[in-house]
DNA sequence: ATAGATGCAAACTCTTTGCAGGTCG
DNA sequence: CGACCTGCAAAGAGTTTGCATCTAT
C-alpha cells in the first residue's frame, strides 16, 4: 500500500531504477541520518495520519534519545521534499506517507483520519477552474462522520 | 450571500418567523450580548474564513476593549450551537459564517480560504457508506491551488 | 574535512482557564 | 436579583529556534 520510490514525474526512467528516497535527498544535498530514516519508516508504516507526538513516541522506541525538535524538523523537511504530506487538524499538524491522491474520511468521534481511494473528478476539476480563475493544483474529497468502531461504541462521542 | 436565520430543519414553521439567532440562544439560556452579537456579525460579513486574531482586530473596531479570551470563547460557543462553523488550518483555527453545505477552495500562496457553491454528490456518499461501514454525517470537496490575485503577483508564493 | 543534522533548552504562537467584577433579562 | 458573561492575566499545548556538538559523505 506504501510505495518505496517516489519519482515525481521524472524525466526518463528508460534505465536503471527510479530515484530513491536516498537519490531525493541527496540531490539536495540533504544526509539520510538514522534519525531521518526511522521517523520517514515510522509514517509510512501508520495508517492512521500521526501526529508529530505519536511519531516522536514510535522513534524513540527504536532510538531513545532522539528529541521533539528533531522529528518536528525531519517532519517538516520531508513534506517540504514531497516525500510525505502534512494535513492541518484541531490538535495540531498530522502527517500522511501516502502521497498519491486520495480521499480523507475523518471520525468526528475519535478524531482519527482514514485515507479512502480517491476517484477522479476531471470535469468537475476543470469547471471549477474556468468559473472561478483559481488554478488548482490538487483536490480531494473530505467526509466527516463516524467510523465503525466508534458506532459499535456510541454514546461516548462527540456528537450530539 | 449570509442567511440571517439558521432554523436548523426546525419542525414546522406553519405560522410565524422562523427562529431567530437570538431565539436560538434563548433556548439555550445563553444572552446575546454586544460583544458576542458583533463577533457574529463580523464572522458572517467576513468572505475569508477568518482566524480569531482577524476577528479580534475587527471586533475591537466597534468595541475597544474587548479581549482576545473573550472573541474565542464565543467562537467556540456560537459554533458549538450551530451558529457558524469552525475548521482546522496550518495557522491555526478558522471560522465562517456560512453554516450551509458548500466546498472550499484553499489558497496555497496567502492561505485563503473560498466558498465554493457544492454540488451534491448524493451517490458518492452512498457508495462510500456502504463501502466502508463508516457513518457520513457531512462531505465536501477540497480544493487546493492559487487564487486568481495571487496568480498575478506570481514570484513570491510558498509554492517551488 | 565539512556541510548538514542532532539534542537540549528556551522562545513563540495560538488557545484555554481562574477569578473578581459587570451585565442582561 | 441571579445566572450568565466579560476583562485581565496566567497557564497550556503544539511548534520553532539558537547554539554547541556530532556525523554522514
Amino acid at each position: 500500500m506504501i510505495t518505496n520510490n517516489h519519482s515525481h514525474h521524472s524525466g526518463a526512467a528508460r534505465n536503471g531504477p527510479p530515484p530513491t528516497t536516498v537519490d531525493t535527498l541527496r540531490a539536495r544535498g540533504l544526509k539520510l541520518t538514522r534519525p531521518r530514516r526511522i521517523i520517514l519508516d515510522v509514517v509510512r508504516t501508520t495508517d492512521a495520519h500521526p501526529t508529530a507526538a505519536f511519531v516522536y513516541r514510535r522513534v524513540r522506541r527504536r532510538l531513545p534519545r532522539v528529541s521533539l525538535a528533531t522529528v518536528y524538523r525531519n517532519l517538516r523537511l520531508l513534506a517540504a521534499e514531497g516525500l510525505l504530506a502534512e494535513r492541518a487538524a484541531a490538535d495540531g499538524m498530522r502527517f500522511d506517507g501516502n502521497t498519491g491522491t486520495h480521499d480523507h474520511f475523518t471520525c468526528l468521534a475519535c478524531g482519527r483520519i482514514y485515507d479512502v481511494p480517491a476517484r477522479p473528478q476531471t470535469a468537475v476539476r476543470a469547471r471549477m477552474a474556468s468559473s472561478t480563475g483559481f488554478e488548482i493544483l490538487d483536490y480531494r474529497m473530505e467526509f466527516y462522520g463516524r467510523c465503525g468502531a466508534c458506532r459499535r461504541r456510541r454514546g461516548r462521542s462527540r456528537l450530539g
